[in-house]
DNA sequence: TCTAGGATCGGCT
DNA sequence: GCCGATCCTAGAT
């Protein structure tokens, strides 16, 4: 699924405007048996109630009291996994983004981590639990045909989760070369 | 009710 | 490369 996801279309519509970014950078979180996932061990609390829950939803959390952080429920009920939604190339509503973010971001600097592509796209915890699949959703995701190459996918161990012991450097990173 | 700490970012050195 | 911001969440008491 997250190798999956690199590639699609995330568009958002706020205001009666619509923002559209290219997946470029994914993590898996494997659920009840991935001590890196907020459903290790079968943890089943408000914050991640979304996640237990249909495939497609969006589970949105704040990490830090700062930041959002987007994810998209992979496999359905009962079965708690996700795959957090890193970074992304703006497509659409540049200027939007732009308005979003802090003023005099770099470029490339725009949509290049969790918390930031949060912010480009306005998603907050309001958005927990909105269909993703939902062709009216004020977020959601796309096919437009575009396709990754395995070949040019990178995998790596994930950001962020050295707590979580030897899951720590289970390969579940996914970042595909369309970044450029 | 209390407390520790986090799937990050940006500014500063 | 380091560090502070900032506040919610979850687990302990």
């Amino acid at each position: 699924m997250a190798r999956g996801l690199l590639g699609k279309v995330l568009v958002r519509t706020e205001g009666g405007c619509d923002t559209v970014l290219r997946i470029n950078e994914v993590e898996a979180y494997l659920g009840i048996g991935d001590p890196a996932c907020h459903t290790f061990q079968g943890r089943r609390t408000p914050r991640t109630e979304t996640m237990w829950g249909e495939a497609g939803m969006a589970y949105v959390y704040l990490v830090y009291g700062v930041h959002h952080c987007l994810n998209v429920v992979t496999v359905g009920p009962g079965q708690p996994e996700a795959v957090l939604i890193r970074g992304a190339t703006v497509m659409d509503g540049h200027d939007l983004v732009r308005s979003r973010r802090a003023p005099g971001v770099e470029e490339g600097r725009l949509t290049d981590g969790p918390g930031k592509l949060c912010q480009a796209l306005a998603v907050t915890r309001d958005l927990d639990g909105i269909d993703l699949c939902g062709p009216q959703s004020d977020l959601r995701i796309c096919d437009d045909g575009f396709r990754v190459l395995d070949e040019r996918t990178l995998q790596t161990p994930r950001v962020g989760v050295d707590y979580a012991g030897e899951a720590a450097s289970w390969p579940l990173r996914y970042v595909s070369d369309s970044r450029v």
